[in-house]
Parts: structure tokens; sequence; C-alpha cells
DNA sequence: CAAATATCCTGATAGC
DNA sequence: TGCTATCAGGATATTT
């Protein structure tokens, strides 16, 4: 599940395999891989012969700025959703793009080709144009960064408060913070000995500091770990390595095993179709 | 209008 | 052994 620590992993994979790169063809394997877009052909019309000017995250998603004939043109946007993975021949050679559910590939001028496999088929690749603002279209509902906003509090507060549900629900909500999943979600409440089902209308201001505190603490040493693979090692980065920050990990898929704080057993509440694993006596 | 729920999908795993 | 049922989850659409 290729949360914010995940996205930053492949994207200093990436970055050094397509920079300057020039987008010789794109091959959709997929209907539903590709998004957003009129029909397969204009997508490729877009695509094809531009050339890689930059890359980026923001949140969960990959941003590869393209230009043609070095004007700025647009924007491919990736998301990986639950089990997407990037493979590049360039690295792993070329049968680790040619496997089973390669969704979506992108060859480039240098013989490079980059596979998007995703199983669950939850990611997605979609294509903006450039409009004079530098944030896609797609991704403008979406809130600050979580560790790019250099101070997400003032912007998150206000909002957080006047809903009356959960902080996990609420960090869950990308046009609230961008980039935070269940598993980081669970890790960041846990360090910040907050329980998930609290609502932030009951925060008093140092809890308030506290969390955007564990926010930054978590995801950035998550992604100085290379991300999480958890026990199904779905995540792996573009070298097909595995991450170690699960590791590190104090509450998510825990359950039954004794808080490393504590000594009292993690719970698993499951609410609205989503797990929550948290301690009872350390988080309040 | 906000919040809750249904939906998409397939690999892994538990249970019979 | 081999089958079936269940589960996982991000974001969006739909319902309450």
């Amino acid at each position: 599940m290729p949360e914010l620590p995940e996205v930053e992993t492949l994207l200093q994979g990436l970055s050094p395999l397509v920079l300057g790169r020039r987008i010789e063809r794109v091959e959709a394997l997929r209907d539903r891989t590709v998004r957003k877009i009129a029909s397969f052909e204009d997508f490729e019309a877009s695509v094809v012969s531009t050339q890689v000017v930059a890359l980026r995250r923001y949140a969960k998603h990959l941003i590869v700025d393209l230009a043609r004939n070095h004007e700025f043109i647009g924007h491919l946007i990736l998301h990986m959703g639950m089990s997407g993975q990037l493979r590049s021949s360039g690295l792993t050679g070329e049968e680790s793009v040619y496997v089973r559910h390669s969704n979506f590939r992108v060859h480039l001028d240098d013989g490079t080709i980059v596979a998007f496999i995703d199983p669950r088929t939850f990611g997605w690749i979609a294509f903006d144009s450039y409009d004079g603002d530098p944030m896609p279209i797609s991704l403008r509902r979406l809130g600050p960064d979580a560790i790019l906003s250099s101070d997400p509090l003032a912007l998150i507060k206000a909002r957080a408060t006047s809903s009356s549900i959960g902080i996990k629900w609420q960090l869950l909500d990308q046009a609230l913070i961008g980039g935070i999943g269940n598993m980081y979600g669970d890790e960041i409440l846990f360090d910040a000995a907050i329980a998930p089902f609290r609502t932030p209308s009951t925060f008093s201001e140092e809890e308030f500091i506290t969390l955007i505190t564990s926010i930054r603490k978590i995801l950035t040493r998550a992604i100085e770990l290379r991300g999480s693979s958890l026990f199904d090692r779905t995540y792996r980065d573009i070298a097909g390595e595995i991450g170690a920050a699960q590791k590190f990990h104090m509450a998510y898929a825990r359950e039954g095993e004794p808080c490393l704080r504590c000594g009292d057993q993690i719970v698993r509440v499951v609410s609205k179709g989503r797990s929550s694993f948290f301690c009872r006596i350390c988080q309040i």
C-alpha cells in the first residue's frame, strides 16, 4: 500500500532513469489503468514524443512534467493505489517489465522500459495538460502535502476541529492533508499517543503540535528506511528491493502483540470497513 | 451538507 | 489436496 514514503522512494529511484529522456511509445494493457482521458489515442498523442523535464511527488502521487519542443505541455500523474509497483528494464532487465499485471509501459529513447505493475488495479495514470498552474488540475483538491508543507498545522487545524469525525479518518482524508494512508495513520497516532477515534475538537493546542510533530517524524523516518514492506512484500522499490520501515512499526498489523511502550496488547478495531491498530493504554 | 456506505479488484490465506 | 469464502485497502460514487 504505497503511501507518501513509498512514493518518495519510487521518485528517487525513477528520477535518474527518466529525467531528460524522450517518450517514444506508451502501452496500456488494461483499460482501467489510464483514467480521466477521452480515449487512449488522445492520451498517446499527448505524451508520445515529449521530453521528461522534471519529476516530483505530491501526497501519494508521482508527477512527471513533460515538454514538447522545449515548451512545458503537461504532466503525467501516477497513483500506485493498493498494489502498484514500478519496474525498469534498465535496472532489473527486460523480463522484469514483461510480467503478469504489467498494465502500463513507457518506452524511452535510450531503450529503457518502465512498467507499472498493478494486480488489484486500484492504481491509475492520467495526463493533465498544463494550464498555467504548476499543480496538475487532478491534484488541486488535495490538502497540503504531509511533509512538503512547511506549516500544515495552521492549515488543517481549523478544518479538523470543525468536523465531528475521528482523527484517524481525518488523517486519511487527502483533501485535508495529503500522503497519509491507513498504515502510517496508525503509526503516527501511536507516536502522538492519541486514540484514533478522538475528535480533534477535543484536542489541546499541545496535542495538535504533538500530532504535527509525529506526522513529520514518522514519515521522514520511513523515507530514510525506503518505505514499509509488509508480510506480503507487496511494496518494493523500482529495483525490486524491499524497505525496512516495517521493522519500526509499533501498532499497524500488530494485533494481539505487546505494546512496545507499555506491554498491553495492541488491539484492532474495524470501523467504516477499515482497520485501526492501537494501544488502549498509551493512546488516549 | 456532512457522514456513512458501496464499489472497484485479485492474491493470499483460512477453513472445510 | 483442493475447493470456496473472506479479507485487504484508496479514492470515488452513491445513499442516508
